[in-house]
DNA sequence: CGGTGTCATGACATCGGTGTCATAACAGAG
DNA sequence: CTCTGTTATGACACCGATGTCATGACACCG
């Protein structure tokens, strides 16, 4: 590789006037400026990352962990939105602040991130982006190491700065936008109830039902996300027999994300149920590759990885700058409701009518 | 930051010694060691990459160029596996031979790439994987870096190494699948006419086709992917309406991708038609997230982005090292038929049969 | 014509490690 | 007791940039 020695002496300049030209920091006459040009070029000349980071002490990296990468197939299976999205946020921010993101994979193993984070430091990286795969507390304690450091999709109880998404108004939103098509009755299967977001949700769903005065059913709510293995399809089923089997047969269906509300449709309608005209069906993630794809398409909350990543670039810059104090609460950002052809105002004569169920088959 | 000066001082010997405790390449006594890792620890230590870089000239790092990161959205939406997967497959070999991976993302727009790659050659990456979306011909010519280059997912008529998937193969295998099940009459909904896959997995349902000696049939072949367009249900539904008004109605249906399966779920259960007892639909990825939360579970042939990867960083190791010689020709990887619920034998009667279709309704 | 200021350029040190070579300390052999 | 060989350590240069300071060449002014 040539450097700046090889470049100078082929001009025949000195070494610095070659580093004047790069960097246009002193005036070079025209001459000198096209002879040395004319060298870079003919020699493939590319400056040293290494040697000067070592002179300015500036890395201009960005590091991130996640285990988006290793986790891409597990999670794709087993829980929502892929974190990516997360990760496609941030790069967007931090590319247009000309610094470069190195991504850093746990391969699902949180014992790995102390070694990511000492690779980091190794790359002397002036900020570090955590990212969780679903909305949690923090799960191990980080190195203490100086570098400012953003959370995302998690948590901590020491103040580190945090962006998380507004599952409470989420909820909230998209229930009070199935409350609004004129539904009463609305069934609730959620995520694992230790989940962050299930309790948040649940919250936001109350809310929701609390402002126009309905009364909270709590048969009308079931766990039932086993992350796509083999008994989901089973625990679905029972959870809707259960629904069904109410007194006020429910209108709707939310789904705690729309993974579960594609498995639903499957089996509402090999009962001989249709969505949206017997029972409307909402999910949430807004995980396009579902929601628009499925047939009728879904209606969802966004739950809004990109933004979040986006955000929480954002803050990092500002945090690495020393233009803003970190904040000190976590940051939650909206997502927005995607009203699709799942949902529709429930049959007049729905609230007294029982839907014939076709037996059940052998799953 | 500490430096090994710093070190050095505090534990009261020279910055050599200090080195030769890091990287154990001489003898050290006892003593001294335990002096210079208590100084270490003390001052929190960690050596600079760029210093030891610049004077091994061995950067260490491998760049990847790649739209998945930004594309996620679009591709989950739009094609079928999000090529992350590949990224995955890559992250896990190199990682394993301690070298540290720089993903760069192309952010969807391909005049970025020669600027990432003199991003790569800044830090002195010392091989490079260019990582498609989908199986294509090489969309641009790379700069000519003299850095060893991969190219995953794609191929260009340069002899640069490469690694694809065997779509002919698999499709092949899926269509004999589904031909051992005692199909006959199977019809073919594609992707894109012009799409590499589309021509190479054509090949190999004809071949598949052939060997059992039925005839290939053109009008059981439609293209359908407009990748989650508004419009794509529609040209599905009359894809199917094409098919099903054939002399021998088909007792099967290949998809291009699962999306493309899971549309037609849809549409044929809102038609009356029930899947797989009144037809079976087999799908084409692997994309567990929908193969397996569909209701029924889809029959599928993996498209093995993970191997591809693994395979694409081991041969570029191998080609860094100097070990192998680059091969000629792409490596074609083949993935499995992963038979689900989705496909069974068609009903005996069936062949003479035909089944009633409901109207067809507003999309 | 000499003094002064600006422009263009170069010499040299430095960033934080490591390779090369020199050397001090000491043990064992003759 | 001196010679030799090994062990442990340090001095110094160098990797490829850039910051600091010095200097030569002009142009302009009085």
């Amino acid at each position: 590789m040539a450097t700046i020695y090889d470049v100078a002496r082929r001009a025949g300049v000195s070494p610095k006037t070659v580093s004047r030209v790069l960097n246009g920091d002193a005036p070079v006459s025209e001459k000198t400026k096209k002879a040395v040009t004319a060298a870079m070029g003919a020699l493939g000349y590319v400056p040293s990352h290494a040697a000067r980071s070592m002179k300015s002490h500036k890395s201009g990296l960005i590091g991130l962990i996640t285990g988006a990468i290793s986790n891409a197939d597990e999670t794709a299976t087993r829980a929502g939105l892929p974190e990516l999205n997360i990760v496609q946020g941030a790069q967007a921010v931090i590319e247009r602040s000309r610094k470069t993101l190195l991504i850093s994979d746990t391969g699902g193993r949180l014992d790995r991130v102390p070694d990511l984070i000492r690779t980091f430091q190794e790359h002397r990286v002036e900020g570090i982006l955590y990212v969780a795969d679903y909305h949690k507390p923090l799960e191990l304690t980080l190195p203490v190491t100086g570098i400012p450091k953003v959370l995302v999709n998690c948590f901590d109880d020491r103040a580190t700065p945090s962006v998380v998404p507004d599952d409470e108004g989420g909820q909230y939103a998209l229930t009070k936008t199935v409350l609004a098509e004129g539904h009463r009755d609305i069934a609730y299967l959620t995520l694992a109830p230790t989940q962050e977001a299930t309790k948040l949700r649940l919250k936001g769903f109350k809310r929701a039902l609390a402002e126009v005065g309905i009364p909270f059913n709590p048969d009308l709510v079931q766990a039932a996300d086993l992350f796509g293995s083999p008994g989901e399809h089973q625990l679905i089923w029972d959870a809707l027999d259960k629904f069904f089997a109410e007194e006020k047969r429910p209108t709707a269906i939310c789904c705690g994300n729309d993974r579960l509300a594609m498995a639903v449709y499957g089996i509402l309608r090999r009962r001989g149920i249709s969505v949206p005209e017997d029972v409307s069906v909402v999910g949430y993630d807004d995980h396009r590759l579902i929601s628009e794809t499925l047939y009728s398409a879904l209606t969802t909350a966004e739950l809004p990885y990109r933004a979040m990543g986006a955000r929480a670039a954002q803050t990092l810059l500002e945090v690495m700058s020393g233009n803003a104090a970190p904040p000190e609460e976590p940051i939650r950002i909206s997502g927005q409701v995607q009203h699709r052809a799942s949902l529709i105002a429930p049959r007049a004569e729905d609230k007294d009518n029982v839907i014939n169920l076709k037996g059940r088959n052998e799953i």
